[in-house]
DNA sequence: GCAATCTTGTTCAACTTTCAACTAATTGGT
DNA sequence: ACCAATTAGTTGAAAGTTGAACAAGATTGC
């Protein structure tokens, strides 16, 4: 990342791409937890019971879970300690690998994310993907699925170096 | 936000435009966090010295700097303990109302961020900017400009009605 | 079989963010 | 001029997050 050449400062069009999508993006997460709060969820727990909700058995292992919901280990071993208090989920031992964890959703958390889901995915339609024509969906799956794959190259080339 | 009719799920291209945005963006900002690291700086703080550095005097009142920043006011007050402590700014009383204060960054505080700009825009370009065309750079701009101009109205009308 | 290493998941301490309460100054209506 | 309501900004406590350190179990190579 060290650089000595003059640095390549964005052009306007630069600019204004980046900064409609900062701005954008802190407003929209912003809204979509607004929406959320009635059910007691934040983003990030939503995302959680919806992997969880989503896995065979409704069970997961905790580093699996964690990767899903681009959570770090220790993150997501202190939200399920909120949601575990709460009923929505709890911790099995693995029996075949025995320093691990299943996290299980229970029929309570099963309940709170039907009642959470059809808000929630109103509240996406209505915040972005209403508001968008087909050609601009496709654009944003292009160019976010594009930018995703390039980080997992970026990513594997500044770990080995 | 009270649905009664059937929620409308996303159907396929829907949820990959969704999924594909929401996955990219977190992983994107965790990028950039981390190669601002070097420079003792997040994604925020940078956000706060680079409005500040931009306004006349590189100086502005705290309510308009965290309006800018799109920080609370209280986030906004802890972070410039915090960034005071550092030395990059400091804060003044303001004599046109005596309620409020001007949020001045320091000489050392410039340099910080002359220091950390060129590589926070060109970590921009290589995540973001220089992975996307002519083309889907303006799509990016349309889109999320509609967004963001979308959620305002949206936010009147919730606040009124 | 066994030491070295890696992986899983938790915990502790430091730090950050949020939320509600608060002070003090301004504004606006009468 | 006055009082109520609003606005600017801070504070302190509670909640959330991070990152390093850790214990315990699995894996690898000899």
């Amino acid at each position: 990342m060290a650089k000595k050449s003059a640095p390549r400062w964005l052009n306007p069009r630069e600019m204004k791409a980046w900064r409609s999508y900062i701005i954008a993006s802190r407003r929209l997460l912003d809204a979509l937890d607004a929406d959320l709060e009635g059910h007691d969820l934040t983003m990030a727990d939503y995302e959680v019971m919806a992997q969880l909700s989503d896995a065979p058995g409704r069970r997961m292992r905790m580093s699996e879970l964690a990767e899903l919901a681009m959570l770090s280990k220790s993150r997501l071993s202190h939200r399920m300690k909120v949601m575990e208090k709460a009923g929505w989920v709890r911790r099995e031992e693995c029996v075949e690998d025995r320093r691990g964890y299943w996290a299980v959703m229970t029929d309570k958390g099963w309940k709170a994310i039907v009642a959470a889901a059809p808000s929630h995915v109103e509240s996406v339609r209505k915040r972005l993907i209403d508001q968008l024509s087909v050609k601009e969906q496709e654009a944003l799956a292009g160019i976010f699925g594009h930018v995703t794959e390039e980080l997992r190259k970026q990513f594997l080339k500044e770990s080995k170096g």
